[in-house]
DNA sequence: ATCAGAGTGTGATTCGAGTCACCGCGGACG
DNA sequence: CGTCCGCGGTGACTCGAATCACACTCTGAT
């Protein structure tokens, strides 16, 4: 376990080096590395540069060629696709300690989608050349990557199933679903808006907001000020699940 | 290269190596081991075991606890959801030369996914245990298994893409060129039947009919004996991308 | 050759959800 | 401290696609 917010004791020449330890601290939580051993975490944490995005920052931008890997350090983004039409889907909301990039890294190929801040963002970047030496120096930074790529993919696979297999209103509950925090009642982890969660789930904002508001009436969820706060979890399962 | 349906010119002591060969070349196809050395993926191969499926049979259930991996080596797997109500979603076909399975081995999770073989299959199993420790040992292995997760994951982004921003037409134009071979006009790899196709993109049975209908009609394509030949590559192109 | 069953073609009807149009609220910022 | 502007709510209308209902055409097995 690693000790988050607390001063590391540690004897810390200089500012250069309290950074060090401090990026140090927050690589060890993010999951990629969890694995590791204080040494390689810093080994990671000295490849980094911390790079600042205002608020609507293209970070990324699909087809561009991609050399880097990026962790959130603060802010948020969201992972986007972008139609010619200009109708925008979200792929993913990213929040502290979640990275992106890793794709093109791996394969070499053109980013396959957009990022941008949501929030003034704080990212750790991680160049190809350093990321690739590191993985093949160490199994376990591989196997963690395979490991987050895995659950990428079943999260996919769980997306392209509800949208299919699911209404409008099942696909509200399941994404509110999965950004509930523990406990019941449970708060949202996020600020979703009907506009960022339509785009998410491939819905007009009108729809979700009449989704939300059927919820609200029958006491599945509540809303105070824009926080949305699960109620009965169970039915709102229900809801998230084909065949109602 | 590998020569591939002829025998090969070994010394073969007795049917076992005669089969450890053959495998061996079969393995030595499959991307994920291409850049292996033919002493290592010999190595895969002694792991390997065939196992045959009739058609229709399951080969692994969503749910089932996942300690195996497979490599088509004849016939033809579908990757695919069943909903509480019957109705199936596939998320892929995989035909000769390809592998799935390698999710749960990855990350210990419960299969996401139904298999089952649409044709008589032979699949090469590979169990958990001897799987990890070759990839353990050999950073080739792990890189070729992230990029092959790389592809399905950008793959499953443009299938979440696509179901949200193309109508039904689209989203049968896209499938019909995912699966076309090289050259024009071009024949498709597969057999899909217009219910398959139907399964993959979400859309009903008749609804595809109608699409196939209207893009023979326009001379986008051909059928003849449920063989479809992709006569206007850069038309169906069009309509495979939002906006029409 | 015959027949069953899988696969396909097409109309008629229904319905979920997109679109359009408009209103009200509340908080950020000049 | 007032005025936008982003966000949310709701009605009316439209439309793409699901559903339902059959008829037709292959293909392969007996």
């Amino acid at each position: 376990m690693v000790t988050f917010g607390t001063t590391p004791l540690r004897f810390t020449p200089n500012t250069m080096s309290v950074s060090l330890e401090r990026i140090t601290d927050f690589l060890a939580t993010v999951p990629l590395f969890r694995e590791l051993d204080r040494a390689a975490v810093r080994g990671f944490a000295e490849l980094t540069r911390e790079q600042k995005f205002a608020k609507n920052a293209v970070i990324v931008s699909e087809g561009d060629p991609g050399d880097a890997l990026y962790v959130v350090r603060s802010g948020e983004v969201k992972v986007l696709l972008i139609a010619e039409d200009g109708r925008e889907v979200i792929l993913d909301v990213l929040g502290i300690g979640d990275h992106f990039g890793e794709l093109s890294l791996i394969d070499g190929r053109p980013r396959s989608a957009h990022v941008v801040a949501t929030q003034p963002s704080g990212l750790l970047v991680l160049r190809r050349a350093d990321f690739r030496r590191q993985v093949e120096q160490s199994p376990l930074v591989a196997w963690g990557l395979m490991v987050e790529l895995s659950r990428r993919l079943r999260q996919a696979d769980g997306t392209i199933g509800s949208l299919i297999l699911l209404d409008v209103p099942g696909r509200v509950a399941k994404v509110l679903l999965e950004h509930a925090g523990p406990g019941e009642p449970a708060v949202l982890v996020k600020q979703l808006t009907h506009q960022t969660i339509s785009q998410m789930i491939g819905a007009s904002r009108e729809t979700v907001s009449r989704a939300m508001a059927e919820f609200q009436d029958k006491g599945l969820i509540s809303v105070q000020r824009r926080l949305v706060t699960i109620v009965d979890r169970a039915a709102l399962q229900a809801r998230s699940r084909p065949r109602l």
